[in-house]
RNA sequence: UCCCCGAUAGCUCAGCUGGUUAGAGCGACUGACUGUUAAUCAGUAGGUCCCUGGUUCGAGUCCAGGUCGGGGAGCCA
């Protein structure tokens, strides 16, 4: 578009090379617009950067119509000369020649205004809150993530996979799923049982959308060596947490001759690898979300507050191997806790065998080794089908990675590679044998070691923003009585 | 799904043991002033007190049910 006969030109840019003396077009929105006598201040922002163009007006050169009809959250462009700036705030300014207000935002009406919002009304204005220092903010540091998890796996040879988004196995265990028919919801096709008559739907059988990709990846790896998948990933739990989505994206890597200490490399470095690449690439989101953390921490009561800031706490992770200790060491660890023996758990551990809550699981990473701990080797009873399952006959070899505050962020294991025992163990949970005939043949042929994890994209952006509720790291969050947008 | 808390102006909130015209700050608007930085100062407008029912002479306030939101738990990534 050449509005102004010259081609626009981001801000980012504008204020990143500071060439000043010459003649430029900015275009993006209105934070604020200040108005005296003699000079009018115009503060633009068009999402390249966190920074926001200075656009100096006098009066007298655009049309006072115009003028008047510009208020925060105007859409506009500018063209002008690109000058040193005499005021203090910014190096350079935009002296406006010409104006054109593409579209005006009455402040009567427009909900956003030049003040601090709640995250929760915010929520409520997921279109506009793009707009926002802190959703910019969050929306850049996305997609540099993103980006840097292709980047990874690219560098390392490995393939990326699209799994299917819409699959006709429920096996994979991994929570309640979402039901694709196209079958009439009032009148459906009835078999002579009078049950929902699935021949009649669109692939002839029941199909849902995916809890996960790792079992197709699983297929490509034992071909390919190493691949990921990072896909969306629907579970239809009525979870209500500032922890799940009923829609995320997660980064399954799979990888054949991997055992569980290769997986658990891979995660470790994996999570470095983007830990640093945010550091290194997102400095100046990342401080202002570690300043919007501080602010938020002063109206916390003292000991509610995090001990470390949001930059010391990526270094942290960075610059510190993670704790990696059995699930019997772990257990071990609980019973002779503190919190323990005076039953200060909400769940005492009794025995091994028992699940961790998450109060077990922040003590280990946030009191007792404060830093990210992986605990391997779980009880069977607690894990699913395909985990590799180790000689004592008791533990299969599980690995999650737990992050302060988050949780679990990283869930994976080493694979079942032998045909006979992965049979015994889909039969012993009555997961229907025939449904995974595909996935039992790559046992049945050339069946090699392997292992593989699940990363939760949003976690992981909890982790590097600072945010607290995972419904603030995704542009429009599905969850339970949630899909407005 | 369970436990706890909340819903009052555009936003964030105050409103005591029920009492007559429901407040503040911010934002918006108007004016003044100013190379300003989420400017400053003065003024103006702005309310179905979430919904339904109940108690009462009288309900923003008390009770019951519902809806929505937040925190925690479970499920997990």
């Amino acid at each position: 578009m050449l509005d102004h006969g010259i081609k626009r030109t981001k801000i980012k840019e504008l204020l990143l090379t500071g060439e000043v003396d010459r003649e430029v077009v900015a275009k993006g929105w209105v934070r604020t617009k200040r108005e005296s006598k003699n000079v009018i201040f115009i503060t633009l922002n068009d999402g390249s950067t966190m920074h926001n163009l200075q656009v100096v007006v006098e009066p007298e050169t655009i049309a006072r119509d115009i003028l008047d009809r510009i208020h925060t959250g105007a859409g506009l462009s500018v063209r002008g000369i690109l000058i040193e700036s005499p005021g203090a705030g910014q190096r350079v300014e935009l002296k406006a020649n010409d104006i054109i207000l593409y579209g005006e935002a009455d402040p009567e009406e427009y909900p956003l205004q030049p003040k601090k919002h709640s995250l929760e009304f915010l929520r409520e204005k997921a279109h506009l809150r793009f707009r926002t220092n802190t959703f910019g903010a969050v929306t850049r540091v996305r997609h540099v993530m993103i980006f840097a998890i292709h980047k990874f796996f690219n560098d390392k040879g490995f393939y990326n996979i699209h799994s299917p988004i819409i699959t006709g196995s429920d096996a994979e265990g991994a929570g309640e799923m979402f039901r694709v028919t196209i079958l009439d919801p009032v009148k459906p096709p009835l078999n002579e049982k009078g049950e929902v008559d699935y021949s009649e739907d669109f692939f002839g059988k029941p199909t849902n959308l995916t809890v996960s990709g790792q079992l197709e990846a699983e297929l490509a790896a034992l071909a390919m060596s190493d691949v990921y998948t990072f896909g969306p990933t629907f579970r239809a739990e009525n979870s209500n947490t500032s922890r799940h989505l009923a829609e995320f994206w997660m980064i399954e890597p799979e990888m054949a001759f991997y055992d569980i200490h290769d997986d658990m490399d891979l995660a470790e470095e994996m999570l470095k690898y983007l830990v640093k690449y945010s550091l290194d690439h997102c400095r100046e989101d990342l401080d202002f979300l570690a300043k919007r953390l501080e602010d938020e921490e002063k109206n916390k009561k003292q000991e509610e507050r995090s001990s470390m800031g949001l930059i010391e706490k990526l270094e942290f992770v960075l610059n510190n191997d993670f704790e990696r200790i059995t699930y019997t060491q772990a257990i071990d660890i609980l019973m002779n806790s503190k919190p323990n023996k005076q039953k200060k758990f909400q769940f005492v551990i009794e025995k091994w065998g028992a699940d961790m809550q998450s109060e077990h699981e922040r003590y280990l990473v946030e009191k007792h080794f404060k830093k990210p701990v992986i605990i391997t080797d779980y009880p069977r009873e607690i894990k699913a089908f395909y985990m590799k399952q180790n000689a004592d006959g008791k533990t299969v070899r599980a690995m999650d990675v737990l992050f302060p505050q988050i949780g679990e962020i990283i869930g994976g294991s080493q694979r079942e590679e032998v045909l006979e025992k992965l049979r015994q163990r889909i039969r012993e949970m009555h997961i229907p044998e025939e449904t995974l005939w595909w996935y039992l043949e790559t046992r049945k042929f050339g069946t090699v070691p392997h292992a593989g994890f699940g990363l939760g994209f949003e976690r992981l952006m909890l982790f590097i923003t600072g945010m607290g509720n995972i419904r603030d790291v995704i542009p429009f969050p599905r969850a339970p009585l949630n899909a407005e947008f």
